[in-house]
DNA sequence: TCTTTTTGATAAAACCTTTTATCTCCTATA
DNA sequence: TATAGGAGATAAAAGGTTTTATCAAAAAGA
């Protein structure tokens, strides 16, 4: 059904239709310089007849904006890129730029392959996102001369960064369980490693004070298992809240707790992290989680990117934005 | 430490720099014409030398090629779509092609605003991806003009359209469970309204014989819980393999026959599809599960759009590639 | 009526490559 | 020696757009 290599029009034709010259043409398409209000309106009627529709790589060549910006991410099965993507993808769209996605699966090679391509295809800018906050670019990308934006990733001292607020993350998490009347909360969370792990434990340790105890592990589901079989395979009193750094770990310890017969959420209120739904929907009961507003992050990167490539001046920093609570059944 | 604004080299500077023409220099750089070896060598090293690097924009403008492909996809959290999308990247990139994600959120307003960005830009083509096999492209992608390859989607008569062997999925799945021994296996699986639980029901019928029974539901692991009380409710003989539509499902199923106190694999073995890792590893046991290979369907979609952005000829039809058992605990 | 502004339109340059058609040497052949 | 052919290099055109500088005509001011 493909129509057979039809020629694409060029703003030429449109001027010959239009009885116009190119230049007319130029000006009375974009609503610049000086144009008659009747001639305006012709060309741009002829222009929608014949479906003209510029060239893109023309006007970038002159321009030097090729309206193009790139996704460099370290991870391929981004339950965490996709949906920054997602939102970045959205906010670009309606600026008329488009989303080169770059995919470097931590190989430095595919890594520099794809930034040379970007600088060869003259992106405005790019956006660098990783799967831990505390995650780096390659080192190619901080001596490029074009605007870079970090999101979900490290990013070097005079730039800007957008983080999920990871403490206040952990605060509303831990008021939350307050307000239900839990005071032995517990926090079972993965690798200490993780900067974003420290700091949900140190604001989680703030508000829950001495009594507070942080148990590190790994991010599994397994993890909550066998920290459940700790907890309670000692003596002692037992927690009657428990904070989670993941919705895999909540899914552990929840299951490990069913297994033994308490009750979720009477007996002990649970709380995951990331608000994954393939996982905190399934849980039974369903999961009481904190979401990182991943999409929001997304639509903040793609503003500041696209106010970067405008060359408008953005304070360097870390901004961290807030998380909110989703309210299921676990806590 | 970005470096302020140096001027990008172009091939103006390398061809003065080396003391040849601009036609010269760029003959030398591909390796085009006839230059005499030692020129070539003397341009090359110029050019690294001044770290020129061509505009793709100039190029493209002229040769008619962008080397980018647009990829357009209806989800958004896609645990299908970026899988793909790394496959096809992984190919493009090693062929200097470079890839723009679309995400259309099934939104036709979006797809038209992405449409239209593509086209644009030039871009030598188009791999329409969706959620599900049975699922058609907006329908202006169809009178377009330029190449377009269906992947993990629904293509017209004519396209090439690259989807998962589900049949053969199905069969592997039975053969698997029948060389255990087993003999009496039931299909618990998602929406009859879906092409693909439809096949792979199809084809385990078709092995299992008459006392082939398939339950249709949802793709929740709620309804793998709910599947497994309707059939423990019942009196009759219980079957001694469970075969399920997805590994969410069978997560349900594993679940609910555990709280049965029955084991697994002994008393049941269960086999899931997808192998969705954050859910297949974490199962008790963990899960036997069929994987579709969507990364190598992605390299199959990209080596199709490539041959196609080159005018090569491409069989229409669609093409169905195997999917592949990952043995783990439960079956 | 003559000069100055303003308005509207245009030609041409520019962006950076690739490619075609020429051009100049040089070597080999008659 | 004169000529044909080939190697190596180059000037110039082309691709589709934006933008600057220029130009003509109409309107305004003196």
């Amino acid at each position: 059904m493909t129509s057979p290599e039809e020629k694409r029009r060029t703003i030429r034709d449109v001027a010959k239709a239009a009885g116009v010259s190119i230049s007319t043409a130029s000006n009375a398409l974009n609503g610049i310089g000086r144009t008659n209000a009747e001639t305006r309106e012709k060309v741009k009627r002829v222009a929608d007849e014949l479906g003209f529709r510029p060239n893109a790589l023309a006007r970038g060549l002159l321009t030097k904006r090729s309206h193009a910006i790139g996704m460099l991410t370290n991870d391929t099965y981004g339950r965490l890129t996709l949906p920054m993507a997602a939102g970045v993808s959205e906010i670009l769209v309606d600026h008329g730029v488009s989303l080169f996605l770059c995919a470097t699966n931590n190989d430095p090679r595919l890594a520099k392959l794809h930034l040379d391509a970007l600088l060869d295809r003259q992106v405005d800018g790019i956006i660098f996102t990783a799967t831990r906050i505390d995650l780096g670019p390659p080192p190619e990308l901080l001596k490029l001369g074009i605007p870079v934006i970090y999101a979900f990733a490290q990013g070097p001292a005079d730039s800007v960064s957008f983080h999920p607020d990871d403490a206040q993350g952990a605060r509303i998490a831990v008021q939350h369980l307050r307000a239900l009347g839990r005071s032995r909360i517990l926090h079972i969370t993965g690798e200490q490693d993780y900067l974003a792990a420290r700091i949900r434990a140190d604001a989680y340790r703030e508000l829950a004070g001495p009594s507070g105890q942080v148990m590190f592990g790994d991010w599994s589901e397994e993890w909550g298992h066998s920290a459940i079989d700790a907890v309670y395979s000692q003596s002692g009193p037992k927690p009657d809240a428990i904070f989670c750094g993941s919705d895999e770990i909540a899914r552990g310890v929840i299951d490990a707790l069913r297994d033994r017969g308490v009750s979720i959420p009477d007996d002990v209120a649970v709380l995951g992290f990331d608000n994954w739904e393939v996982i905190s929907k399934q849980t039974r009961p369903p999961l009481t989680t904190i979401d990182m507003e991943l999409k929001e992050l997304g639509h903040r990167a793609g503003l500041a990117i696209l106010g970067l490539s405008r060359r408008e001046k953005l304070e360097p920093g870390i901004v961290r934005l807030p998380c909110s609570l989703v309210a299921r059944g676990s806590a």
